[in-house]
DNA sequence: CCAACAAAGTTAAATACTTAACTGTTATTG
DNA sequence: CAATAACAGTTAAGTATTTAACTTTGTTGG
């Protein structure tokens, strides 16, 4: 049976499934080895703060590609493991800022080399440009399927 | 600031998570539309038994790219939904079998148009070799990172 | 001004995923 | 043949996601 243009586009959902869990295992399996009480997805979220600290759950939100509503859970497990806090801003207090405590900021000298290595690791063999093709043809995908998310650096 | 490779590839993996959620939000919405009680999630394995009908839990955990442990929950709200029957391999009874019922089979004539809808329309203005180089690019990067899933088709 | 709308965050309920321990069945091999 | 390993499925606990309703605060246009 000759693969249709529709069944390659079926596997190619397979395969957005398996690169997925293959990045979240890789994190997961490299934090449990080395005892860190922290989860993939808390893990999104510090790498935003230790980008730029200070910034509100929206923005975590758009920046992990998360619900708000997901935010909100998260911010309130890194909260209780004391790694980051809340702070009402006083420009918009609607929003609500978050912010590395001392112990959050030091965790990022620990587990950021991990994830450059990561990084490095996953694209040994791999030019730039293949990459860079690979990701027009997945923003095309989602432009085709009408979502217009905002591609800001994290 | 001149993006470093590790930049390239953590961007992509915020590409990948992106896109991923735009499938299944699509999937989602149609559903709505439609007034299907399902999920993306029930849908991905009412779709491996419309392929192949009669198929054990870990070969649906193996197509679907999950836990058998998420797989034993979804048959089970499948099974409460009257579009699934488990059965007990009479050959090895290790394994329980999965079947449609006449109401999952119905189904299929309903929504397989919509999945079909779908996939041409994610795939407009992408020429296939396209959507295929990018595949190879994932699944460069899954081996990388030394996950060995099988890519047999679902 | 103020009424309507929009935006940020929270909450609760339903669904889903992950891990590990467990049961039962089959295969291996000493 | 019996011990052991491997495999399929279940269960339970903890974590994550989604949706919708809700509160609070900010913006805007009549």
């Amino acid at each position: 049976m000759p693969a249709t243009k529709n069944d390659i586009v079926a596997e190619f959902t397979r395969e957005l499934i398996r690169v997925n869990t293959a990045f979240r295992q890789y994190i997961q399996a490299m934090l449990r080895r080395n005892n860190m009480d922290l989860t993939f997805e808390m893990l999104q979220v510090l790498a935003c703060l230790w980008n730029t600290d200070g910034v509100n759950q929206q923005e975590i939100a758009n920046l992990t590609v998360k619900d708000k509503a997901s935010v909100t859970y998260l911010i309130d497990n890194l909260t209780k493991r004391g790694l980051v806090v809340r702070k009402e801003d006083e420009g918009d207090r609607r929003n609500k800022l978050v912010l590395l405590t001392d112990a959050g900021k030091a965790l990022k000298t620990e587990v950021e080399p991990w994830i450059q290595e990561m990084h490095a690791f996953a694209g040994v063999d791999m030019p730039v440009q293949a990459i860079k093709d690979c990701m027009q043809v997945m923003i095309k995908f989602r432009e085709n399927l009408g979502m217009e998310i905002s591609s800001d650096n994290c």
